[in-house]
DNA sequence: CACCTTCCTTGGATCGATTCAAATTTTTGC
DNA sequence: GCAAAAATTTGAATCGATCCAAGGAAGGTG
């Protein structure tokens, strides 16, 4: 069966209908947006012209340039556009961004690109009222870009202090302390740390000289908090290894495989991402390590994953779907100030912590 | 010294940058859309003027209008939006919509809504060149309020017959002739199915009546290339139980209370889809049964979950990306037809399903 | 020097609606 | 039956760009 190409017909416009009914195309419109101040007797021949030509009802492009407000709110990352499906933190927070969006009746529109140009222009032309930035990665390039654009945007995951940009962003350094503190409380005197990305492109052994400089000052805040905490317990900081990886799997096992290379083995990791807990835990699984009674793990993040890994993860719980709803509000009620906001971290814990082994 | 905290608020316009470069409004769309028909010196003047008023850039919104092209694509549902991000088998065909939005640099709209009045609306006025539809629930309905829109779109897990409308599909009967052939010839003769809507609002035990009259249709194929197969294998079909489940834990979890309370309880249990399959893993594990020794499981639609759940599952494996990937350019490369394409299905094979147990 | 290209620039038309002050019609009140 | 009030309808202006036919200014040629 053929479609509805028919020959050259250019799409029905809201004039054609005025024409067709005659009335004004004040008129016409009205029937469709305020149809109860039209009489009845023209709203109905303008709804049978309607009909009768197949027309589509107002066309959103020719509205929205009038309202200007396009209702909707653009999610962007550097990652790839599959990344909002993949990775359970985005998918939680996705969920939180939906869940307001859905209240207020916004749409969400994604935006990502494979390459910068790419990504500029996707910013650029992206149809929205404002941005919620996922800062996972070239944070402050997404921002510098996004700033172009002149409309209000939040910044998640944004690790640096910069003030001009609004954010929503957890206490990292509390966060750290709770899950250095649980550690040190079950016992653990020998750490050793999987971080995050202190700055673009490293990985491997951190020196201090690099977390003093760190560019992502979430990572430097985790491990100031961890360091902290160890510190009051007498742990001496300086000793404790930090390995850098790029939260995936290969960086991960290259860290462990460095670390239990050492003579004194920790008998406690401190993971910054769930992500690099679970991958810890299945390297230790496979090397014969048992988790807790071997060596406890406390993950960061607290994605839904954690909770059914094999141990279950205790790890450093962010309100994801929380920050996600505030995110979308701050776009959808935008009041036109520039805020950072910092919430609160929990510490769950679950099975894959414990007290050392007993030296004995 | 034009700081953004101007007395007027009124967004700065193209032709504002015109009239403070002194050159018409064409040559200052021109700088931006087309710069290399621009001499250079004037290029420069309109530049300076545009960062001069702090010019955001043409606004998308007006290019938008004389385009006529949005460069996105709508996917609607009738689930809350996040759904999008919670269902497995959604998660995936994003990602295949995803991957082909990604490579021509089209942006993705999320459409759905709490109830029918807004998602109509919010259908009406997507601004999108076209809808891949989410028909899992409300199919019929969904595709109604897109119809208006008179815009290309394409039915995902559309069951019903309707020819005047694009979908994808997989072949279900196959898919469900290659379940129950597995099962056959591993030597099984008692079977139930756990299946998913036939109808709206239904739930509990089918019969054969409600079988012919079934509104989805994909439903039905499915059980039909169940019986079609178990026929060959002198199975008795009309002995089957088919339990209709909401394809959720409740109504999967009555409907093996129901199954199981037979007198011959089926050794062999073919599920319409993975996730009630792996309700049922996890309910027949709870009742000390083991699969696949006591009971063997199939599930459909080979969701990645499936492959790492307790013990692995047997399923029937759509090509999911594949589908998202071709629904995407049949928007994208929008050619005016419709059309009904159907995909094949392949039975992956793990450990949920063995021989039944001998019965000594 | 007149003429022809070539290369830029101009300004009106257009995309498809909404809005609003003014004009017109209908009702109401007496 | 008439004026004032209320209810509708009109049509021009606007939203913010892009497109394109036509006009103009350099530069090249015979």
């Amino acid at each position: 069966m053929a479609s509805l190409t028919e020959g050259s017909r250019r799409p029905i416009r809201l004039a054609d209908i005025a024409k067709a009914a005659g009335v004004s195309h004040g008129t016409a419109s009205n029937v469709f947006s305020r149809p109860e101040i039209v009489r009845e007797e023209v709203r109905e021949r303008v709804k049978a012209a309607a009909e009768a030509l197949g027309y589509a009802g107002p066309d959103p492009k020719g509205r929205l340039l009038r309202a200007g407000k396009v209702n909707a709110i653009g999610v962007a990352t550097t990652e790839p556009l599959s990344y909002f499906f993949d990775d359970p933190f985005a998918r939680v927070m996705m969920a939180g961004i939906s869940e307001a969006c859905d209240a207020t009746g916004a749409g969400i529109a994604l935006v990502s690109a494979g390459n910068e140009e790419k990504l500029a222009w996707n910013i650029q032309s992206a149809l929205v009222d404002g941005f919620i930035l996922f800062c996972i990665e070239g944070g402050p390039r997404l921002v510098e870009l996004t700033r172009e654009r002149k409309l209000p945007f939040v910044a998640l995951e944004f690790g640096s202090q910069d003030d001009t940009v609004s954010a929503i962003s957890i206490d990292n350094v509390a966060g750290g302390r709770l899950a250095a503190h649980h550690l040190a409380v079950l016992g653990h005197r020998r750490f050793a740390v999987l971080s995050l990305a202190f700055a673009d492109d490293s990985t491997g052994l951190v020196s201090p000289e690099q977390v003093r400089t760190a560019a992502y000052t979430g990572t430097r805040d985790r491990l100031l908090g961890y360091f902290e905490e160890l510190s009051q317990f007498g742990v001496d900081t300086a000793k404790v290894p930090v390995y850098e990886t790029e939260n995936d799997k290969a960086s991960t096992r290259a860290g462990l495989e460095t670390i239990f290379a050492s003579a004194e083995p920790p008998t406690a990791i401190l993971a910054m991402s769930d992500r690099i807990a679970m991958v810890a835990l299945e390297w230790l699984n496979a090397r014969g390590i048992t988790v807790p009674r071997d060596v406890s793990v406390v993950g960061f993040d607290g994605v839904p994953e954690a909770a059914i890994c094999e141990p279950p993860l205790t790890t450093i719980a962010q309100p994801i779907a929380e920050i996600g709803r505030r995110a979308a509000r701050r776009i959808l009620d935008f009041d036109g100030t520039v805020r950072r906001e910092t919430l609160d971290v929990e510490l769950v814990v679950r099975a894959s912590s414990g007290p050392p082994p007993s030296t004995g």
